[in-house]
DNA sequence: CAGTTTGTACGACATCTTGTCGTACAGTGG
DNA sequence: CCACTGTACGACAAGATGTCGTACAAACTG
């Protein structure tokens, strides 16, 4: 159930399915090479495949022309990275990074405001 | 003032940094490789070497043996790393991603509880 | 002093990932 | 039948990563 994660084409791939709910391959070549010439198609259906393997995009065949969507949402994919990210490094807390940020003011008083906001209304 | 990220065995080399104050290149070998022949030596500089280069490990050549030390501490590279994952993901809050850590049930009532004090204690 | 040992410096390499391109093939419409 | 559009996928270059080998300097041993 691991979640893998991203380059950066793969992630402007999932940056637009995370926009709209389908989109066809060449929607999304059109968006991501606005002077898309043959060879643009085969990047994009490349990343797709790619993305599909990961488990990250769905792909609807129904019709010869296939509907594409995501199956990570933006925030389970932030999500498990942040999380994957604790565990490697800080004993799977988020405590002692944040504890950095906001040491080092990285974190806005209204970011600050947002968090705690959540966090009272997360658990009770 | 970006901060690269680091792959598996050059974390580990910071692992050992960030639990020692100073250490030479002979004692993390023998951590990292304890069954080390002459090859590993040359595996630990080649990490050391790079890791400076990325400004992540301070040498000191007084000696000829050197002493290396931890440029960035864990919790500046945990905060950094979750900042930049903020930032490419959404729109540089952590505030949804750990909102869908807590509705996944993803972080412990501890952990929240953590969390809280330390946004508590951090504004003022 | 000559030889050995230990450490540093770094070139070279195999492997993987990533982004890209080209080509082959299927279905559709003229 | 031919052109077009889309899918499938092999291939490749570039970069990152981990590893190894070798060259060289400093110190220690006999």
């Amino acid at each position: 159930m691991t979640i893998e994660s991203l380059a950066n084409a793969e992630l402007a791939v999932m940056e637009l399915l995370w926009e709209a709910d389908q989109l066809t391959a060449r929607q999304m070549r059109d968006e991501l090479y606005p002077g898309g010439d043959r060879s643009a198609n085969g990047t994009v259906q490349r990343l797709l495949q790619r993305l599909e393997t990961k488990g990250f995009v769905e792909r609807d065949r129904e019709l010869p022309v296939h509907l594409f969507s995501a199956l990570v949402g933006r925030e389970a994919y932030a999500g498990a990275q942040l999380k994957s990210l604790a565990e490697q490094l800080t004993g799977g807390s988020l405590a002692p990074a944040i504890t950095h940020l906001i040491d080092a003011k990285q974190l806005t008083r209204e970011e600050i405001k947002r968090l705690r906001k959540i966090l009272d209304g997360g658990d009770s």
